[in-house]
Formats: structure tokens, C-alpha cells, sequence
DNA sequence: TAGTGGTCTAGACCACATC
DNA sequence: ATGTGGTCTAGACCACTAA
């Protein structure tokens, strides 16, 4: 593994201090922030696996013990490390109990826990519609693997996804894998393709239910639903996948905390 | 102002070290946060206004100044505290204009920014009803000040707003301040009542529209509409507002980002 | 017992805003 | 020039976990 040499071609110095008058000035832990990001982005430090102890991270970079702390704090409120104390510092998955559906804001009006289940409808490679290339990044024209599925809590179907993502990365993705996986969606996206959801961002409106979605979640046509299209960032922004899903939030509620 | 004292009566030793082996241990830094929060809530340090600089708090409490930095921090990433370099530590409000509609998440599909309008339908004094006092922390049968009102973006109706506020500490609300303040009503609030938004839930679902929120948004009825319902939360996470909105998602949509 | 992250200190220097 | 927050260091000790 590549060592401090990597910080002396940055604008820092070997040990100290930064430089005096620069334009573009970036903090030392900045620097050991970005270059622990691209362990992550190559694959070196691998989703539930420790990375190395914080005296360690500062002899390698040739900078102290609290800086790279500080650089650690960041990714660790960016969710994308778990520190434990005692235990040492993780790289953040979507595998885990602890995390899973971290993304799901879906909640039930009594408060009850409830048990998912999941049915895929539908898993295709399609040419992308043009607002989905948009959205992924795609020239117009490009494949993109469409799944259709549908969640149901307490046996009453709640959620219809469909689901848009670049063929290219996803390659050898199928229906069976996807009805075959134990957990999270992005668990597998995760280990199997190494693409990583570290950020989504998502637009919400209400939406009449009609057609397939109707039909699914087993409601009448003109029932208002929840419309949550979400995109899935990973690193560097880079968007890998658009959902559109459909709740139905006659018994559930999206959940969310502003501050 | 009181100082140091206050400190020597919680479990932190005088000057350095925690004490060994405690139940509930507290680190020094959470106790300067416990105590900085006191301030806020009796006033002492107003919204808007500058509090006493790092070093000289840790002055104060007898800490190091990298325990008060700490201690601000985290208060910082609350919204609790706004730092500007080279300026001091400030106490958030919510009547600037950088921080205006903190809590409004809704966003013009296009992203054209948009003139907002207020209109007051309707202020007056009520008994809570029982799920109103449920949530405010009330008893059944306490008074409460009812407000209505809508938002026009760009001439247009989008959201219209129920709003359920206790009565005691909103004494002397009337729809005359409402309508002649300007800015955010959460910064009349603050400035009028003493009373701080830091926090709050939403509940969002997909409603049909109906009766005077139809008539005021001049949609038909069973149009469908987000329903957003907000309680905010002051210090010590007590609940200070009930707030039931429904929006026209035609052209907007709610924004919300994952992480 | 050893190793990890978590807290706390003291001091140096830098970047920024204001006067 | 002064005062503020921001960065960086070095070292001490504490709390937690696992062997």
C-alpha cells in the first residue's frame, strides 16, 4: 500500500505547517481526508472491514495523531466510517443489522416494528428514456437495468419501486440474484458489484395512483400516493442509481427531522 | 453572570481529569455543552449576538480552550451556534436573511427561486382538541391559538398551513403581529415571545384535498397533496408548535437529502 | 495485558475580520 | 495592530474490547 510520498506531492509540507499564501488553501487533515477517500473508492479498505488504528494512519501519513483524527471525525459524520471504541474504526456497509434500510424513511403510524418482505416484479436491460440518462449520467441511448418491485410490511403491499441503474457497472445483475440476496438491496450492489451508496438526495410529491402501481399496491386508481424519486450518490457524487417509488401512506408515514 | 463555581458542583474534577470509575460517566466537554445550553435557554445570550470567545470561556469554566472547542462544536453542527472566522461564535436565529425558511424544504421543480407570500386566514384562541394537546405536552382542555394561513409562490397558492401553538407562551399573539412582521414567523417568535425553534419531526403523507384547503389552494377536491405535519421542538426538546401543512406538489416538490 | 478509540491539556502558528 | 476562530502538534491519561 502506498505511503506519505503521496502527501509530498500535495501542496503540503513534509511535516508542520502548512504553506504561508496560497490560493486554494486546503487544511493538512483535508488532504489525509481525501486520500483516505481513495483507499475507500479503490477497494483497499473494503466495506465492514477495520481500517488501519489511528497511530498507525499518522506515522504512514508523517502527520500527528489528531489531524488524522479530525480527517476521521469527518468521514465518520459523513457516514462513511463507523468508529467503535475499543474496537477501532470501520469502513460504513449496507450489510450490517445495525444499518439496514438505512435509507427506508418509510414508518408505521402505531409505531409497531414490521416485518418486509419483497417481490420482484420485473428486471430488465432496457435502452435509458432520456430523463433517466439524465439523471444517471448516461449518454441517451445507453443501457440501464429497469427493476420493478414491491415491499410489503405485515403482509399489505406498501411500496412499488421501479428501479433505474447503469448497466454498465451492474453487469450480470439478475433477477434471480436480486430474489436470491438476504438483506438490504444496496448489501448486494455493495459486494457483489462494489458500488457504494454513501449519499441520495431525494424529491417528494403526491402523486395519484393509476395503471400497474394501482394495481400492485391494491388501491384504486385516483388514491393518493407518496412519490419519492430518489437519487443514489457514491463517491465523488457520482450518481448510480434513480428510483421512483410509490407509498402507500394510508397506514405509514415518511419520516424526517429537520434541524 | 455566574462561573467556574457552577462546574465544581458537577462531577468534573477542578482542573483536568474525570474521575475514575463512575456510573454514568460525562465527559468535561458535555458538562461546558450542558452549561452553555443553560445560557441559551434562560437568555443570557440572545439570538443573533455574539457569545464570550473561546479563551475566554475556557477562562470561565477552567478548561483548556480545545475542551470549550469542542464543546462549541458540537453545538455548531446542532445549529445551536454559528461560528464566523475571525468574527467570534454567534447565536443561531431564525431571522436572517442566510438562514430565512430553514425549515421550509419545498423547492420549485424548475429551481427558479420565488417570490413567497403570506396570507392570514384565520388566528383565534381555542381549546385544544385532544390530539393537538397530546403533542404540545398539554392538558386537555388548555388553551391554545389556532392559526391559518396560506403561501403563494409566484402568485400562486401552494401550501396552506394549520398551525397549533400553546397559549401560555404565546400570550398576546394576535393576527395584527403576524401579518405586520417581516420575516420568517419563527423569528417573531424568537424576538416577541422568547420562544426557539432549534429542531423538528415531520410526518408526511399523501392526502386527498378537501373543503377550505381545496377552496384556498383552488384545487378540486380529491386532488392529491402532501401532507407535512411538523411538531418543533425547543430546548430540551419541548414541543412548541403543531404545525399541519398541505402542499400543492404540482410544480414543487419536497427536497430531501440522505446520508 | 495490550491495543484501540476518547478526552484533555498547553502551546505554537495561521487565516480572517475589524479598527 | 489586535482579537477572533482554525489548524497542528506532542504528550498524558481514560474507557472500552478482546485475547
Amino acid at each position: 500500500m502506498d505511503d506519505g510520498v503521496l502527501l509530498c506531492c500535495n501542496p503540503a509540507m513534509s511535516s508542520a505547517v502548512s504553506e504561508p499564501a496560497s490560493p486554494a488553501f486546503s487544511p493538512l487533515y483535508q488532504q489525509i481526508k481525501a486520500l483516505m477517500v481513495r483507499e475507500l473508492q479503490a477497494g483497499t479498505w473494503r466495506p465492514g472491514e477495520a481500517i488501519p488504528s489511528e497511530t498507525e494512519l499518522a506515522l504512514r501519513f508523517k502527520v500527528s495523531q489528531g489531524t488524522v483524527r479530525k480527517a476521521i471525525d469527518e468521514l465518520a459524520t459523513e457516514n462513511l466510517l463507523v468508529r467503535r471504541q475499543g474496537r477501532g474504526t470501520f469502513v460504513a456497509t449496507h450489510a450490517e443489522q445495525t444499518t439496514q434500510y438505512r435509507f427506508l424513511r418509510l414508518q408505521a403510524d402505531d409505531g409497531e416494528a414490521s416485518g418486509t418482505q419483497r417481490q420482484f416484479i420485473d428486471c430488465r436491460r432496457l435502452r435509458a428514456p432520456a430523463d433517466v440518462a439524465r439523471a444517471l449520467g448516461l449518454r441517451s441511448g445507453d443501457a440501464a437495468i429497469q427493476i420493478k418491485r414491491v415491499l410489503s410490511l405485515r403482509g399489505a403491499p406498501v411500496v412499488f419501486d421501479e428501479i433505474w441503474l447503469p448497466a454498465a457497472p451492474f453487469k450480470g445483475l439478475t433477477a434471480e440474484k436480486l430474489s436470491g440476496y438476504r438483506g438490504p438491496m444496496y448489501g448486494l450492489f455493495e459486494s457483489e458489484f462494489g458500488v457504494r451508496m454513501i449519499r441520495a438526495e431525494e424529491k417528494i410529491r403526491a402523486v395519484a395512483a393509476e395503471g400497474q402501481a394501482a394495481e400492485l399496491l391494491a388501491v384504486s386508481p385516483g388514491t393518493p400516493l407518496l412519490s419519492v424519486e430518489r437519487l443514489s450518490l457514491s463517491y465523488g457524487d457520482k450518481p448510480v442509481e434513480l428510483r421512483r417509488g410509490l407509498y402507500n401512506t394510508s397506514a405509514h408515514h415518511y419520516r424526517n427531522e429537520l434541524s
